[in-house]
DNA sequence: GTCTATAACTAGATAGAC
DNA sequence: GTCTATCTAGTTATAGAC
């Protein structure tokens, strides 16, 4: 994890140090002075880094995604059923971001706007949305019984958008380790497993080419 | 609209500077200092009256507000079914609020602390959020054919959330004239006319009553 | 060319005088 | 209610060390 360079580590240093200090006392309350201080290097040289205190979060952002996608393996093995998977994926999910939650939401204020480079929806997000909506695939892929192939297609994005409106809850859950968010996965997952299941009948083709065209359209004027 | 006394017009003339500013540079771009200056004040009595930046932008959403529910009886007028109405009350919304659009971002980034006073779903927001419900409350009562009773009374606060969804997309909407958003409303209003009439089939209750007594859970657990 | 440190600048917010 | 002076913290500029 430790860079071999003395900038890597320096870098590394700084990462620490802020995590630290918010979660002790939270992002607002945290200075880029104190951040810089407690790593043991200069204020201009942590902007020589990072070159907002936005970007120091989207930091160890990263770390957390790289980590859920190593673990996420371990965590659907031996589930089947896709509210199973889901809610295992999005459990482990909860599990690597709680010690964030106190302030997530000084995070998630600047995630908000989307001309934000740290919006989920921004084009320098690419990269990590991407790769979030291949561990949805992964969920996707082996859940038995198969996803009826008229959804199949679009349901790892669709899920995906889900967990981004999970993840709006859970900033906003002030209860007990975020146990209302839990909760709303828990209910939820199976009834998306139920709808998943109906995909194929012919009472519902009308709705579902309904929300596909919807979405595609929708994608196409964002662009 | 403009007060009989000195404060009163102190703080709409600096309600009108900001509004003004905002709208020509946008949020960020625009200070504190520039809004005072351009109100013909100075910064600390500009502070008088708004504690925060934030505040000054509550100002004229309250003013919204009270517009909307003014001209909701009109727009409403001669329409029946739920969607048709949901539709009008959502675009008499876009409608009043298409001016703001620019800088609304810098205003929701605020919004999506739920710490913040500006949170809809926050203690200091409840009349405003009340009063909003009783909008929806009127865009249901009248609709023909009436709404099922077994979602009746649930049906104004769920239609709210759907709004608070709608202007969470509006805000990220970068096409012109918002035209995604109004793609959505004007597709998803229907379905959800149609979810609605189905209320009362016997295969759909258990869903129905999952998703109320989940409501209700999550809100025992968010107080 | 890669890193580090210090000083200065900007803008949101507050304190205290009138 | 209104002002001026001041504080704080994010950010930038700049100068120097390795």
């Amino acid at each position: 994890m430790t860079g071999r360079t003395r900038g890597e580590q320096t870098k590394a240093a700084i990462i620490d140090a802020a995590l630290a200090l918010f979660t002790e006392r939270g992002f607002d309350a945290t200075t880029m002075r104190a951040i810089a201080e407690s790593a043991g290097v200069s204020l201009g040289n942590a902007y020589y880094y990072f070159r907002s205190k936005d970007e120091l979060v989207q930091g160890f952002y990263d770390r957390t995604a790289v980590e859920h996608g190593e673990r996420l393996p371990e965590v659907l093995d031996g589930l089947d059923g896709l509210a199973d998977r889901l809610t295992a994926h999005l459990d482990l999910w909860f599990e690597l971001m709680a010690p964030q939650h106190p302030f997530a939401v000084g995070f998630f204020r600047n995630a908000a706007d989307p001309a934000s480079p740290l919006s989920p929806f921004s084009a320098a997000s690419a990269p990590a949305r991407t790769a979030a909506i291949e561990l949805m695939e992964r969920v996707v892929e082996d859940a038995a019984p198969p996803v009826p192939a008229t959804v199949r297609a679009q349901l790892p994005e669709v899920l995906w958008l889900y967990h981004m409106g999970v993840v709006l809850f859970w900033v906003h859950d002030r209860s007990v380790e975020q146990a209302a968010t839990r909760l709303l996965v828990r209910r939820t997952a199976p009834m998306i497993e139920r709808v998943v299941a109906l995909a194929d009948l012919p009472a519902l083709q009308a709705t579902i080419v309904d929300l596909t065209t919807l979405l595609a359209d929708l994608k196409a004027m964002a662009g």
